[in-house]
Parts: structure tokens; sequence; C-alpha cells
DNA sequence: TAAGATTGACCTATCAATCTTC
DNA sequence: GAAGATTGATAGGTCAATCTTA
């Protein structure tokens, strides 16, 4: 391992800071404007919707949405006032908790996703030459997989 | 403009999320951990430091830094009660307000940026193969000047 | 009237403590 | 006692309003 930094090294480290700074303060923006709906909970209604029957425990919610489990309770009581998720019981273990779409989350997903999608083409995408998404993915993903946030799922502090 | 996201170009916009959380996360946990302060210190003091004179106007220190002025009035209230800054008055406009680094935030910026550098080496770059730091500045700054965010200051909201 | 900085009101996140169930 | 979820206390951020000076 070096024990220096390039100046390459640092620029990329300031770069990576610097667009994801751009790149959600834009698409925030845009979401809040056109559809009245923070990320977070464009973020909550996505991971909702890739499950089966719409429904995800508040801890594996709170996992993949990059959030405390007690930062998840709020925000999906946000979304609950909001009429988007409702919670539900589980059967088979009382202690926990479902979050679960409601109609209407899905019907709002349905109006956000595509302004999301154009927001992530016109912002990020139109500047990747061809080729370069893929090398950004796999370079990035290599890096968060070997500081503890792979793909699938991930680990976050909080009580 | 193309008007669908490919699955690289998606994969790669998460990955950037990932990646940047993680690393946030663990550098600050390091730095908070070796010398008991938070990344947002860290970043005044380097930013200060980079000036001449070590010091900077509250707008300009906000712009550099990613932060609203008002964001960055309240951190500098906690940087002068940490004895890491000072505020000075400036001659030539009694409207504005100078952020200055004090002889004790200059030392501990000498001790903070060696645990800091070891951090980036060990969590970001060690990862990356030869050629690929000056391959992902390349990108990432591209993306980010594209959206306002050019590499020697930036504009912010706030007031 | 506008600009720089601060303050007040408010929002949203975390950590630690608590309640319920296993 | 440990785990899932929530709640209380608190940290740190924004926006809108305010104060001072240009």
């Amino acid at each position: 391992v070096a024990t220096t930094l390039s100046d390459d090294e640092l620029q990329a480290w300031k770069a990576l800071i610097r667009a994801h700074a751009a790149l959600i303060e834009v698409l925030e923006q845009e979401l809040i404007a056109d559809r009245e709906m923070p990320l977070a909970f464009y973020e909550v209604l996505v991971t909702l919707s890739e499950t089966d029957g719409g429904r995800l425990r508040m801890s594996d919610l709170a996992a993949r949405v990059l959030l405390s489990r007690s930062g998840m309770t709020r925000l999906v009581d946000r979304m609950v006032d909001a009429g988007m998720v409702g919670r539900d019981t589980c059967p088979a273990d009382r202690r926990g908790s479902y979050a679960v779409l409601t109609p209407a989350g899905r019907a709002a997903l349905k109006r956000a996703w595509p302004v999301h999608a154009r927001g992530v083409i016109e912002h990020f995408a139109r500047h990747l030459e061809p080729g370069e998404a893929r090398q950004l993915a796999n370079t990035l993903d290599r890096i968060a997989t070997a500081n503890g946030r792979p793909d699938g799922a991930a680990s976050c502090g909080g009580g």
C-alpha cells in the first residue's frame, strides 16, 4: 500500500465529492419542483416497489436506503402522513413492523420515476462517453464493496 | 440526448451514491476517533490554510466548502469555540467578516492531515488500478463542472 | 436598494434509552 | 438477555427575516 497520495488520486477524491453534491442537489430540486417529493421518499418508494408485495421490514428498509433505524421510523412516519405507505405488523414475529406501499404510493412512484430518470440522464449519463458508464460503475462498485456497501444491501448504525 | 437510461448508467449512478456514503462515513469516523474532529472542521481548516494569510470572507468560505452562508456562520461559531479559528472584521468593507486560522487551528490541521490522507489512501486510492485515478478524476470533474461545481469554487444557496 | 453576515424558526438526521416480543 | 421498533434529547443543516454597511 502506497504511503502518499498522488495528485490524480486527490483530484479524483475531490471530484467525487463535488459531483455527488451537485447531482444530489439538482436531482432533489427537480423532484421537489415537479412532484413535491423529496429524494428520500423516492428512494423508499423504489426500494419497496422492487420487493414482492411492496413490503419490507423497517430494519431491512433502513439498511437498503442507507439510513439509521430511527431515521427510517421517522421517514416512514412522514410517508404515512402523505398516504404513500402504510404500516403492517408481521404475524410471524410480532416485534417486527412492515412498511407497505399503498396504491397512492405506487401511483406517486409511477409519476416520479420519469422525472428522476430524465434528471439522471440529463445531469449524469449525458456527460459520459461510450464505455465510461461501465468503467465508472466497475470502479465505484469496487470501492463501495471494499468499504462495506455491496450492491444488494448495507449495514448502518443507529438505534 | 438519449431518452432511456442503460443498465450500466444506472449501476454507475447507484455505485456513486454507495461509494460516496461509505467513504464519507469511514473517513469521518476515523478523523473523529483519532483527532476528535468532524470532517466539516477539517474541510474548513484545509480551505483556510490554502489561502494567503489563512483568512477568507465568510461567503467565500461557504462557497468553497459547499455550505449555505448561514450554515457556515454556525460552523465557524463552533470552530471559534474550539479555538481553531477567529473572526476578524475587514477594514475595506465593514459589512464583511473574515474567518482566520489561529495557531491552534494550524496545529490541529497539521495533526489531522496525515490521518485523513491515510484514510483516503486506505479506503479509496488503494482500490484503484494504475491509471484509474486519472480517468475517474477526469470523468467526475466533467460531471461536477457540467452541474455548476467547477474545481475552484462553487455557488450555493442560502441566506 | 442591495449585499454580507447573522439570527429565528424549523426540518431531519443521529445516538442513547425505552418498550415489546423473542 | 437480545433483537426490532420507537421515542427523547440533541446536533447540524436550510430558508426567511433582520441588522448593518455600501
